[in-house]
DNA sequence: TCTATACCCGATTAATACAGTCGTATATAG
DNA sequence: CTATATACGACTGTATTAATCGGGTATAGA
C-alpha cells in the first residue's frame, strides 16, 4: 500500500550513480554488482530511460549510461509517470470506469489527497534526489 | 503503485455513510448493496474498525454498525496506520532488513518523501473526509 | 577479422500482495 | 423458533510487480 515500485527506486539509484560519475559510460552489470540489484531488471529500466531521452547509452566493451544534462531539473511526477504511468491513489483519479462513481461519497476527498500527493512530487526535481 | 488499498476505500465509504445516520445501526448488507461493495469483504472491514473501536457493533435483527462518537478528530495516519500497517513507500522505511541499506545512495531524499506524505495524512482528520 | 563486452527487446515465469469467498459459530429481535 | 445479523479463521482467486530467459545488434580492442 503506497509503494514506490523497485523499478522505480533502481532508476533512481542509478541516476544518482550515474551523476556522481558524470562524462563516464557506466555498465548496468556495474551498477547492479554495486548495489545488488538484479542485472536483467536494472538493464531494462535503464534501456527504458533511454528510450525516453533521460539518459545517454553507449554499446561495445566500455559501453554503457551516462546521465543526460538537464535531467535534474525535470519534477519527480513527470519522472515517475514517464516511467510508471499516472500517480493516482485510487483507480477513478485515472479512468473513469468504476460501477460505483455515481454512488460513491468520498470522492472529492480522496481526489483531493492525490493532488496533495502529486503536489509533493511536482515539488521535488529529479536533481534533488540524486544530488 | 502508491495506490490505497480497497479495504481502505471501503473502510471511508462506510464510515462516511454511517456519519450521515449516526444513531442508527446500519448492516455491512445494506451498506454494501448501496455502495456495490462485496459485503463480506465490508464486513470483515467493518469487523477490524469495530474491533479498533472505532464504531460499534449491534448483532442480531435490526442489527449493525454505528459510528463511534469523536472518531472524526483523529488523523488519517492513525486510520490508515491501524488498519494497513505503517505508510512506507519503501521497505527501509518501515523495517531494516533490506541487503543494499550501507550502499543505497538515495535513502535520505527517499525517506524526506516518504515524511512529507505522512504529513499530507496527518493533516486531514476523518471527519474531513466523511463529512 | 575475431571475440568479448555491452546494449536492445520481446516473451515468459515467479513471487507477492491484495481481493474476494466460504464455512461455521454466536447473538438477538420479534 | 427462525430469520437476520455480527464474528472470525481458512481458503482461493487474481492482478501487479519482479525477475529471468533467449534471442538479437553494435563496437572496442587484440
Amino acid at each position: 500500500m503506497l509503494k514506490l515500485t523497485r523499478k522505480l527506486e533502481y532508476a533512481l539509484i542509478a541516476l544518482r550513480h550515474m551523476q556522481d560519475k558524470r562524462d563516464t559510460f557506466i555498465s548496468a552489470k556495474e551498477m547492479a554488482d554495486m548495489y545488488l540489484i538484479p542485472q536483467e531488471l536494472l538493464a531494462k529500466t535503464l534501456q527504458q530511460m533511454a528510450k525516453l531521452n533521460y539518459i545517454k547509452a553507449a554499446q561495445g566493451p566500455r559501453g554503457g549510461y551516462r546521465m543526460r544534462k538537464g535531467l535534474t531539473e525535470i519534477s519527480l511526477t513527470q519522472f515517475i509517470e514517464d516511467i510508471e504511468g499516472p500517480i493516482g491513489i485510487v483507480d477513478c483519479t485515472i479512468n473513469s470506469d468504476c460501477v460505483q462513481l455515481d454512488n460513491c461519497n468520498i470522492r472529492m476527498p480522496i481526489k483531493e489527497i492525490n493532488n496533495n500527493i502529486r503536489a509533493i512530487f511536482n515539488g521535488i526535481r529529479v536533481g534533488d534526489i540524486t544530488s
